[in-house]
DNA sequence: CGTTATTCCTATCGGATTAGTAGATTTTAA
DNA sequence: TTAAAATCTACTAATCCGATAGGAATAACG
């Protein structure tokens, strides 16, 4: 399942790509205007705001705005940064790797092999699909 | 994140369509094959036989085995038990929905939009994967 | 300079979920 | 009748999630 996190993000990025100008809009703005609790919004711009996603300014008339084009923000980060690793296993996991402590050898594991198509499949769209499509 | 739950049980099923009979195998024989924790197995192949997926006999020489052949137990009944919905969001959700107390129409979503692509893609490989495939 | 509006940071909290445990009950084979 | 197994109910410890609180830093503006 989805976080809200994630959620929250996805559709903050939508109402910035929405906006005509890029000048910074403040939080209280997207949280209103989404329906989203403001100091929740606060932290996930933040992290957003960390990997390079958004830009902001301090201050009076201060807010967040994006430091790359929609076609440029690709949803693999943005998913990989709020919600965690793609894999639904992290045997699977290309970014967050970790090996089951079950499971002595994991080319033999029916679950492995499972989770690698999943993974792959669902990396494909993420990869493809950039904050432009989502509008 | 795939729970433990449905890792746990996906190992139990596999382990149990590589028997040779069809004889039940008791809990205690899956758990120390898998290095699974006894008591939590139990729940867990519980469910597994409350959708006729296994069969069990109590009492002496007692224990689970499949009651379906590998090839007819798909995974999304698998998962869809075991780990719930396997869209990302209740909206999209096919035998879970719900709809989002954000967002007044579903239709002009773009978070809906491509999280019925992923699960799509996702529904498509569990349907078409069996208990077989795994092995 | 001082006030105000804003982001930034840290800490905390309640509730839900997860993974696992304990123990008693029922059923069956031998 | 005994032992071995599933079944059932209840509990617990740990973790995570969504949200909140409060203050610090920063910038605009009069």
């Amino acid at each position: 399942m989805l976080s809200k996190k994630t959620k929250y993000g996805l559709k903050a990025l939508i109402f910035l790509a929405r906006q005509e100008s890029n000048a910074p809009v403040q939080i209280s703005a997207i949280s209103k205007s989404e329906n989203i609790s403001q100091k929740f919004l606060e932290s996930i711009l933040l992290t957003l705001r960390k990997i390079g996603v958004l830009g902001s300014k301090k201050g009076k008339n201060g807010g967040y705005y994006l430091l790359k084009s929609p076609e440029d923000i690709k949803m693999s980060l943005v998913m990989r940064t709020l919600e965690g690793p793609i894999a639904m296993v992290p045997c699977v996991s290309l970014n967050f790797y970790e090996k089951c402590d079950d499971c002595p050898d994991e080319t033999l594991c029916g679950v492995h092999k499972l989770m690698i198509e999943v993974r792959d499949n669902t990396l494909n769209i993420f990869n493809n699909k950039s904050l432009a499509d989502l509008i």
